[in-house]
DNA sequence: CGATATTCCTAGTATTCCCATAGGATATTA
DNA sequence: TAATATCCTATGGGAATACTAGGAATATCG
């Protein structure tokens, strides 16, 4: 259960490369993080229509951030491969759901919503960049063996 | 992203159901909460695997729940229907991860799972099963409109 | 005993989504 | 003008999902 896609884990990668690297082309960011490099294209086309790269046409062209790592959101990373985070149809129509009395498990989904809402916009673009190993969270899991 | 499988959205209403009505069978409990019968009882039979229902054949057999609605956390149904939560594949392989170096966003995704382990260790069945409006969060989403 | 109601088991299928590939059009610059 | 980029559209293979179908095994009730 949420497995997250690839396209959203290789949009996540290409954004630390240029975190750290500062601007560089499609191709060479594909190369250096193994990525498929036509596959990559898409995926920072789509970062770019969210806002958060920008990109230069052209022999020395590229991509690069549009603000700072520090202000961009892991969240805002996710919702611009995936959307917003949506457990089940319903948890954002207020209480319009097809299955009425039935859809007893709605405010559970939210608070689920809620709890990833939460972490991912916690964690901003800059505190992946900085390899240095830190922990993002209160109640770490076993990394003991 | 995130979106729950139908199949453990069925697995959580069919839970329900037995929390509040004792013991019914498959075919009774898929029409009243409106669920293809014979996809619900697959679901069933995996959640009898996994412990959290019991079943009896025959003419007047059924299931029902395993244990207390109280002490069936819903993580254990989520683990029922689709295993553990596994953000990517290297969260729970220690440091072992195919691309190495480049794995920089790991902590991320460890983070996210404890996020999303500890919101569904926090709820119970039982929870789910009293109709009661409560909140299961700390940080409600906008619900007025 | 026999009809009925139930769980249990296996196989198949339609659809959808994901990941990747391909080919080229458009733009910029050395 | 040649080279190097981004940008756009279309397509295909593979895997997973959500069912569907048929029946075997088991228990109950008249």
């Amino acid at each position: 259960m949420f497995q997250v896609p690839a396209k959203t884990q290789y949009a996540i990668r290409a954004l630390v490369h240029l975190a750290r690297n500062g601007s560089d082309s499609a191709a060479r960011i594909a190369e250096a993080q193994k990525i498929s490099p036509k596959y990559l294209e898409g995926i920072l086309n789509q970062l770019k229509l969210s806002g958060l790269v920008a990109s230069d046409r052209g022999r020395s062209g590229g991509y690069r951030l549009a603000k700072d790592s520090e202000s961009i959101a892991m969240i805002e990373v996710v919702r611009a491969t995936e959307g917003e985070i949506r457990p089940v149809e319903c948890v954002d129509r207020a209480n319009l759901c097809a299955l009425g009395d039935l859809c007893m498990p709605r405010k559970f989904w939210i608070g689920l919503k809620d709890a990833v809402n939460s972490y991912l916009s916690s964690v901003s673009l800059a505190d992946l960049a900085e390899d240095s190993a830190f922990a993002f969270h209160a109640n770490p899991s076993d990394e003991g063996e």
